[in-house]
DNA sequence: AACTTCTGCTAAATCCATTTAGCATATTTC
DNA sequence: GAAATATGCTAAATGGATTTAGCAGAAGTT
């Protein structure tokens, strides 16, 4: 075979098939029957490459085509799993494409975001989806500036087209189930998200929506927007509490995080929380076993995905447009009996 | 700046500063002063550099240099605590070395396992982990041949430097809790994983020595390794109820995605778990929410990746050789009085 | 004045695969 | 038998950054 930890080049395979490069090269890339290369030629290059085991750096072939092969994907983290299902079919359809996905976390922290996103369009990468990004404008303008072509996804931007979550319709429907039966001056709250924030403002306004329509007024309900972190969450309720207070007797859940802070609480304090009625504007295997009834919303990851490469296959700029992704409600814990 | 979707080579860099290529070249790279170049020289062309946006192509770089800066990681999915942690420690070292990271999942299916580590040692990534492959000696060779270092983690081979959890320990003292004044007859049971697989052979070893420690019999327990798939699980648990009879007074469950299945059918039928005690290999923030007294254990992911680019980091081959990491015993919702 | 030494820079080769234009033979046509 | 056509292949340019060997010219030395 070949000499230890050194790869084969094209030239030596041509050398062992007494061709030149060209030969071999247009015979490995398919396009030998244009050139007229002689049938047995090709055969005896494609099994001696079979034999040395030739295998053509992608970096030469990458710099000749102008082409990476790399798509990129850009999370907040994979410790949930919405962004692991993100993360997960986002490889698949790459690799449906040929491309090899590269995916990168950030915290959600702005200078990672930026500092992710610049070696991504340094890699020049094909097609670069950014997910989770409060304010991707920066980005999106680099890539443009590159000529890689990018797509905001979970949080929309006007620079180019965006893949979002029906979060309005979504939060109106995981609102109305909430509220269903529920007494008309029984406090309601919102918990979790960041305001100001596209996802969090919309879900608030289907919340706010849902209060309307069976004649709350949105000043009964409390919004309490803590960020996504679980400990934030927790720690807000919790000074409901000391202060002296009840919990609501209805929770809607801004995100899976806060709800992590939700459900440790209830873990290690469940005599608070009886009675509660809670739904999470996101879902978790786990979380929908817990013993506490919980309308969960799936977002639709996969849907989500597609809609973005739909768009990379498209090649229409479409910049600013904005393509919704319904949810789906979950209701693994609720009793089959009020599971209509 | 530079034309549109046009990035500046540095050619042109060169001709805007009135050097030569050569020169611009030693001065990013910062050698130019080994090089004699002029201080001011080298200043302007700095400051050209930065005003132009001038950006190397990384893949005319990794031509010349043989160097790819990219890093690969290889994991059976996204979807798990342990693998998330896994992929974003790996990241977070990746990135601290310069390097850009990709991660593959495979679904444990072994013809993707093969694809993706062929498609990243045809990236010529410069440092390869495969986690959780369970036979991982054919990417190993393919690897070794292209002169990839790559590193087992997880489950183990005899090609190359392993890392992996200590699952016989883990394991013991997971028994060990979980048999904590338990009668001697009270049946006990293992779920999930696979038998003749590393981790599963060794923490069932490791349950065994803690039933011999107690005067049980090796016998006396029912080994029941059903695979990693959730469904599978909570079928075989529920064949156990159809045939009649009583689930296990203690069960040790070998992952958490077969915890999943345990958890979804508790929740469903909650009636056919009263007492029981329940121990998991592995640890999910929502698992450890539920009310059912459970021993997690949760695997060192930090210390894991670690101790994989501590081998990179140090050069040598070590191959066939095996360091372990201790698990940390998790009891997040036991309650206090039992939590010693 | 003839020499060495130093300064500041560059030409050219290199990494490897791809692709176009075109060169020899061989074969066919009238 | 000369011209036209077909067959099978290759030389050379290309993509962009890196690096070595070495060239001019200035400055210093005796």
């Amino acid at each position: 075979m070949n000499r230890q930890g050194k790869k084969i080049t094209i030239r030596e395979l041509a050398e062992a098939a007494g061709t030149s490069a060209a030969t071999a090269s247009l015979v490995m890339n398919g396009s030998w029957k244009q050139h007229r290369i002689n049938p047995d030629t090709a055969e005896r290059i494609r099994v001696l490459a079979q034999q040395l085991g030739y295998q053509p750096n992608q970096r030469a072939r990458a710099l000749r085509l102008s082409r990476s092969s790399l798509s990129g994907l850009i999370i907040p983290h994979h410790r949930n799993r919405f962004f692991a299902g993100l993360a997960e079919h986002f490889e698949h359809e790459s690799h449906r494409r040929g491309l090899i996905p590269i995916i990168g976390s950030t915290q959600r922290v702005p200078e990672i975001e930026d500092k992710v996103g610049a070696s991504m369009i340094a890699q020049e990468v094909e097609f670069l989806v950014l997910a989770g990004i409060r304010n991707p404008s920066k980005i999106n303008a680099m890539s443009r500036r590159a000529g890689v072509r990018c797509v905001n996804l979970d949080l929309p931007g006007k620079d180019t087209f965006s893949v979002v979550t029906d979060n309005m319709g979504g939060a109106l429907e995981l609102t109305r189930r909430l509220l269903a039966g529920l007494p008309l001056n029984a406090p309601v709250m919102f918990l979790g998200g960041r305001m100001r924030e596209y996802a969090t403002d919309l879900r608030i306004e289907g919340f706010h929506a849902a209060l309307s329509e069976t004649g709350r007024a949105k000043t009964s309900a409390t919004v309490l927007c803590c960020g996504y972190d679980p400990q934030a969450a927790r720690d807000a309720l919790q000074r409901i509490i000391d202060a002296g207070n009840d919990l609501p007797a209805a929770l809607l859940v801004n995100s899976i995080t806060a709800f992590e802070g939700f459900a440790t609480l209830w873990r290690d304090h469940p005599e608070l929380f009886s009675g509660i009625r809670v739904a999470c504007f996101d879902w978790d295997p786990f979380a929908s076993c817990l013993p506490i009834e919980t309308i969960m919303l799936r977002q639709d990851v996969e849907g989500l995905i597609g809609r973005c490469f739909d768009w990379f296959d498209a090649g229409q700029e479409r910049a600013g447009e904005l393509v919704l992704v319904p949810p789906r409600v979950v209701l693994d814990n609720y009793p089959p009996d009020r599971n209509k």
